[in-house]
DNA sequence: GTCAATAAAATTGGATCCAATTTACAATTT
DNA sequence: AAATTGTAAATTGGATCCAATTTTATTGAC
């Protein structure tokens, strides 16, 4: 027979019909990531940190190097990677990071600013104080941080944990991919101008609103909020390029 | 030296530094689809048009025997459908035909009544007289037609044609994906409680408003039409299910 | 030297093979 | 009979190979 203690450590975790009464700190070894998968997380990370340069080639065969796998989970990845806009694939002339233009961006904006408002407002009423407390601990953390890089992923995190309670699912993956597109534009841009600051006050005032319960003042903030972003940003690339 | 007439059938097309003066009727052969996008194809669209139920496992080995290729390309397409959200990949289990729940639908379709809203107010003003009778042809077509499979997509062409001038291709494009997770579920019943004869009411509506460049007019008549549709359809849904 | 035609190298798409994992099912135990 | 274990079949993930295509280097003509 099996050694029980190895035995218990196969066993699925989170599967309902078995549920082990044996607490053991166990590794999930059945839902560990495929090859493919961990290429695509690298290089979209890569991608939306701006690591890589719009118009950057992507090699199949030396990324497949890289990450001592074949070319086929490369393949898989950069698939989905076309399909998220974050690269363009052409066929027998390989992947290349994708560029995006000044109107595609400001289009990209004009839907972040719709959808972020509406899932705002549609949060607030259902805020929970847990939500809002992670909120202001992010925002503190945004504007404490002097690493550029980090200013991005605070923001994403701080908006998102005053939308999570929204419950609109859909139309968060939505927001995700166009904060995807864009992010790796914003952080230089964040730097100069005191954007920072600008972006620190706006974040204080909406979430004033959420603890308020205002939902109609939420989401008209965060139009604002977004609307800044953009015009920022479109004037200093329509300058730059 | 090659045989003249049949070096002109292998010139890409559309090479601007190269365009053949002879007249043929020649295949882009240069520009034919991979094999992965032709199943890929295939698959959307039997998903879309209902012509595989939800949870119906889409089997690697059997979908390239039809299509008579590898497994290659049909990994290649259900990776892309999943980003869709139009099949379920599960790593070792195979793929099954996406199922979408109530909530889910509820929640697209609230998506779509913003997006369409949106961009049909942008597009009125930019609207051109060639949009506007193409429109009114689909319309036509659409209270015409008895064959349900026609309804979803003739419904389709009358908004985009409506869209179109906005522009906004992002906006569109989320549309598209909107659209291809609900339609199948909309046909059916729209056969139903003369669902088309209301519908085709609103649509002449919509087609008013816009020729009159009222654009705050047709996003309301818009926004009103899609939420009866899912009003109608969680309806139907909620009692069946 | 410049341009086109040709050949070689690099790169991707697809087929086939093997390994990893799940699923189905028979054998065994209780 | 129900549950558990072990085994074989089915299925997917990934590696390697070959074919199709593009890109780069080379040659030749003018």
């Amino acid at each position: 027979m099996m050694d029980a203690g190895i035995c218990t450590l196969w066993i699925t975790p989170g599967t309902p019909q078995m549920a082990s009464n044996l607490k053991l700190k166990s590794i999930d070894i059945g839902n560990r990531a495929s090859a493919g998968s961990i290429v695509y997380d690298s290089l979209r990370k890569a991608i939306i940190d701006g690591e890589l340069d719009d118009g950057t080639p992507l090699r199949q065969d030396d990324i497949a190097y890289q990450f001592n796998t074949s070319r086929i989970p490369v393949r898989e990845a950069l698939s989905k990677l076309e399909q998220e806009g974050l690269v363009i694939n052409r066929r027998y002339r390989g992947a290349v990071v994708a560029g995006i233009s000044l109107r595609e961006a400001s289009e990209i904006f004009d839907f972040r600013i719709l959808m972020e408002s509406e899932v705002i407002a549609a949060s607030v009423p259902k805020m929970t104080s847990a939500s809002l407390s992670k909120a202001r601990a992010y925002c503190d953390e945004f504007r404490r941080t002097d690493d550029s890089k980090k200013w991005s992923k605070l923001n994403r995190k701080f908006h998102y944990s005053l939308y999570r309670d929204s419950g609109l699912k859909y139309h968060l993956d939505m927001i995700d991919n166009a904060l995807d597109r864009t992010e790796r534009y914003v952080d230089t841009q964040l730097s100069i101008s005191h954007g920072v600051e600008k972006a620190h006050r706006e974040h204080l005032a909406i979430l004033d609103a959420c603890e308020n319960g205002n939902a109609e003042l939420a989401a008209r903030l965060t139009r604002e909020h977004i609307s800044g972003v953009r015009d920022e940003l479109l004037e200093h690339l329509g300058g730059g390029r």
